[in-house]
DNA sequence: AATATGCATTCAGAAATCAGAATATATCGT
DNA sequence: ACGATATATTCTGATTTCTGAATGCATATT
């Protein structure tokens, strides 16, 4: 799983790395994913409802933040959760986000996705809550 | 001249347009631009020169990097200067290696291009340098 | 006005990316 | 073993990016 197939070895140079990091950054989905990633880590089915994706789209996303190494992935019985990879990825985002607003001219600010309603997903960091608001009767347990 | 065609209006969200500048940077001649660019302001012939790369082809890259707002131009006779539109994407150059560098294990740096061999344009900063260089007899001035 | 120089744009084919649809795989519960 | 759930991958057509070649435009010089 997760094979790596392309082999650049060591052929490329620090820009080309660079180029190539910033290629995988340079999409709207994949840096929500790294944005909500940043209060923790996300299995697929949280990030899906957070982003209001379909889960192929979310796990295609994924494959390409994990190609670019920016994510790691633990899988936990039926979940897989994802996290980012260095601290300083975290970093790297406010960076573009203070370059970004200078550039507009105007205060840019990444907006936790689908703020407001509540995310309720079946992975089992979500279940605790969902489990007694939705279940009618006796908790499960 | 320099007409922005597209007008994206602000139906972006900050996302996309985080999205839309880390595209820009995604390629490693226009990351190469933008470290030269940050020794100080450079016409396009300078940039020919240092990057080892066609007029055309530098031209194409600068207009991707004026459109995403990286850098910004002016005129000065026949020549024209790039400059970083903001300190800020120096910073973000910095965090991008950093975090490339941890994605690694390996600590990357950004040698400017063309290291070494002594670079001389035809551009009124290069060549006050090459001036006494190539002309024999009496300087012109 | 004619020419040269520095830079910008357009064009075109190849390659890469995007995103939906379908399908495959892994793990768990029964 | 079977079905259900969570996730991953493949396929495909539309769009975009990439980059060389050719061309256009502005400014300076004569």
């Amino acid at each position: 799983m997760h094979i790596q197939v392309i082999e650049y070895g060591d052929l490329m140079d620090s820009y080309s790395h660079l180029a190539r990091l910033m290629k995988a950054l340079g999409h709207p989905v994949r840096l929500q994913i790294l944005q909500v990633l940043r209060e923790g880590e996300a299995c697929v089915c949280h990030l899906e409802a957070v982003l209001g994706q379909r889960q192929a789209y979310i796990s295609q996303q994924l494959m390409r933040l994990r190609d670019a190494g920016l994510v790691t992935d633990r899988r936990e019985g039926m979940n897989v959760f994802y996290s980012l990879a260095d601290e300083s990825i975290s970093a790297l985002l406010d960076s573009a986000l203070a370059a970004a607003s200078a550039i507009r001219g105007e205060n840019l600010s990444l907006a936790p996705p689908s703020a407001g309603n509540p995310v309720t997903c079946s992975c089992p960091k979500c279940r605790p809550v969902s489990v007694f608001q939705t279940q009618e009767g006796a908790p499960t347990r």
